[in-house]
DNA sequence: TATTATAGTTAGTCAGTGCTAACTTGTCAA
DNA sequence: TTGACAAGTTAGCACTGACTAACTATAATA
């Protein structure tokens, strides 16, 4: 089964609260992305289920390999096509939350040619 | 209730098959979007009443003022995004469909700064 | 006229993804 | 030891937006 934006929005999420040095736990997750703990629960569920993160008996979250790759994937882009953004002259709130749904489906043509912008 | 990018959708559609020339019916739409009558038959149901569209007795869907100023916004945006990306080197088809995700969510910022590259 | 094809609708299903309510579990302090 | 809080899970709901099956209505044709 294909990773869906929403996953996608999870696991870039996990990567993103893991370089504060601390561990992640759904509750981080949650507030982060402002969502409930029941809907982080099931998406950890299914994250875990379909091997993109580990979740430890503590609660502690980690990302798999195939996880990791996946996060990174999403925040190179994230940051990327938000940086142009910016560089073009949008303000810096909405160049995110522009680059935040673009990271998901821009085909790797388009983002490479606008990488090449930077 | 504000549109959903399903309903842009159908009313772009509609637009773009106005310009051939021949009366738009459901059956048409369906066609051009790949999806199934009865998805056609519930989302006109909606846009008319919602006032985006008018269904004649025959079947004819025509957009109104509101539908017709929201497909021609789409569609600028449509075939600007598009006409960037290829610009870009970005090939035809790529571009369209990619265009097609973005024109329903950009912000204005990012859209005027994106066509200022034209 | 009877049959068939086309267009549209109605009813009901399913998947994705959010939510609340209510429960369990574990930790920590009074 | 008990009481309370924090974290997580379970169960069930809502909304969007697609689908199929099966119906109706109209129009064309044998």
């Amino acid at each position: 089964m294909p990773l869906l934006e929403s996953g996608e929005m999870y696991l870039e999420t996990i990567l993103i609260l893991s370089h504060r040095g601390e561990p992640v736990r759904s509750v981080d997750v949650g507030e982060y992305m402002g969502y409930s703990k029941p809907s982080v629960s099931r998406a950890m569920g299914l994250l875990k289920k379909e091997g993109y993160v580990e979740v430890a008996d503590n609660g502690f979250i980690s990302l798999t390999e195939s996880g990791k790759a996946v996060a990174e994937h999403i925040y190179e882009r994230h940051t990327t096509l938000s940086a142009l953004l910016v560089k073009l002259g949008v303000d810096e709130l909405t160049a995110a939350e522009d680059a935040c749904k673009m990271e998901h489906f821009l085909s790797r043509q388009t983002f490479e040619a606008l990488k090449k912008l930077l």
